[in-house]
DNA sequence: TCTGGGGTCCTAGGACCC
DNA sequence: TCTGGGGTCCTAGGACCC
């Protein structure tokens, strides 16, 4: 039997803000995007405004009016992406087979025991702990599941007392553990903040499963939730009834996915970050903070963002060759007020898009004059609100495709340099001619970038 | 005062090649 | 001129995750 343990960091970006900032601790505080203030949605909240209701994805009106001393900061991806870091050395002393799973998430697996002693044999009564509503201090939370008294949920233990040690007092994560990754992250998931869970056999799984609601685990959302409701299925009880031709003729093959998620089965490897291929797609979008039809203004959003794509691609060392653009209407909003949220948000199916396939590339020019021929062949001129490019059939960039005629040699070492001092100095301190006259535009939605351009 | 932005995977149909 | 089958690529669209 596998050993993985799911280690899930809580209200993750609104901890390590109050980490870094002793003025925001014990206080409601919502992490944002940007400084606009139209348009902007609540990306992380401390244990604090969460107990105002204040939720990710919800709007700044509707959270402020939940808790008006809601207190906004604006996220810095380095310091989440330097705090994934650090937990992922002190994990790596634990075990080589670690996968993150996102900028706050990972599995971990420990490795196979070479005697046939199982690691995990705590009876299934023991491990099953939903009621007990674990307050800020983790040893007490701890207690129930201590007194199994296993080498694994010490270790657990010793991960959260490392992490605090060594990231902060502030930063807490709860651990699910079990025998695949399905069960270790629903165990995660069930005990929040500071939790740990032990989902130790198949009969402590079906038990817990039956407790709670379908979209509650990783891979069934709202609408495959409403079509098992459609069908007479509302907990997995009721899917474990049904036939697996019958969910295969239903939901083609993720109908197998629904029948093994309902039997807890789930053979999937913890692939480790450092086996992890290469990305599959880089994009960008954007929500304009107001209603946009002027071709000039689109213009200009839509070659940032592709300039955007075009340097990332450049610092990974990849060209890509399948453009997609995206946009969404003003006038198309589905806005359901019965409906949270962070049920509104998918995209894809509110917008409208293409692709279009082109010799590999990862110039911005090129990019943005695709995706423009895109956009030019679906738009009505009726005003938008957001817009995104992205690339993808990505491959490493090879000795073949750079310096093929003098011109492009050229080209290569003036992106590269336009790239250096971009990373040095921020975003659009250096831009190509075209873009210049965008400064306003660019000014009105980034205030805090627009003093730093240098002229070329 | 009214939903961000970064991704992933899957399916199906048509074009095209051998 | 008509036909079959396998394989690959491309495009469109739907669903999910954090």
């Amino acid at each position: 039997m596998r050993t993985i343990l799911h280690i899930d960091f809580n209200s993750y970006f609104a901890r390590v803000e109050q980490q870094a900032n002793p003025r925001l601790r014990g206080k409601p505080i919502g992490v944002t995007g940007g400084d606009r203030m139209k348009r902007t949605v609540v990306g992380a909240a401390s244990v604090e405004a969460k107990k105002f209701g204040v939720k990710t994805g919800m709007n700044l009106y509707e959270a402020r009016k939940l808790c008006p001393q809601l207190i906004l900061v604006k996220g810095d991806s380095d310091k989440y992406l330097s705090t994934t870091k650090k937990f992922l050395n002190i994990l790596k002393s634990y075990s080589p087979y670690i996968e993150l799973f996102s900028i706050d998430e990972a599995f971990i697996e420990l490795p196979q025991p070479k005697k046939s002693s199982p690691k995990l044999k705590m009876s299934s009564s023991n491990s099953i702990g939903r009621s007990i509503q674990i307050p800020d201090q983790a040893r007490l939370a701890l207690a129930p599941a201590k007194r199994v008294g296993n080498d694994v949920i010490e270790m657990a233990i010793d991960i959260k007392s490392q992490i605090r040690a060594k990231i902060g007092e502030w930063i807490t994560c709860s651990i699910g553990i079990s025998y695949n990754k399905f069960l270790a992250k629903l165990a995660g998931s069930l005990y929040k903040p500071d939790g740990l869970l032990v989902i130790a056999d198949e009969q402590a799984a079906m038990r817990i499963l039956d407790q709670i609601e379908l979209n509650e685990v990783c891979g069934i959302g709202f609408r495959i939730k409403r079509r098992l409701n459609n069908m007479g299925i509302f907990n997995f009880s009721d899917l474990r009834r049904v036939n697996l031709e019958y969910l295969l003729a239903s939901f083609k093959s993720y109908g197998q996915t629904l029948y093994n998620m309902s039997r807890g089965l789930d053979d999937s490897p913890v692939s480790p970050f450092y086996e992890k291929e290469e990305v599959k797609s880089i994009g960008h979008r954007h929500t304009i903070d107001h209603d946009a039809d002027s071709y000039e203004e689109i213009k200009q959003i839509l070659l940032k963002l592709s300039e955007l794509v075009a340097r990332r691609m450049r610092a990974k060392k990849l060209v890509g060759k399948t453009v997609s653009l995206w946009f969404r209407y003003a006038f198309k909003q589905t806005y359901n007020p019965g409906l949270s949220p962070q049920f509104q948000t998918g995209i894809g199916f509110l917008g409208d898009g293409a692709q279009s396939t082109v010799s590999f590339t990862s110039d911005g020019l090129e990019i943005f004059k695709t995706g423009w021929g895109i956009f030019m062949s679906l738009w009505d001129e009726k005003a938008i609100r957001m817009i995104g490019i992205s690339i993808s059939n990505l491959k490493p960039t090879t000795p073949e495709n750079l310096n093929l005629l003098p011109e492009v040699k050229v080209k290569e070492v003036i992106t590269k340099a336009l790239d250096k001092i971009n990373d040095k100095f921020g975003e659009f301190t250096l831009q190509r001619g075209v873009l210049l006259n965008s400064v306003k535009v660019y000014r009105k939605a980034n205030p805090f970038l627009a003093d730093r351009r240098f002229k070329l």
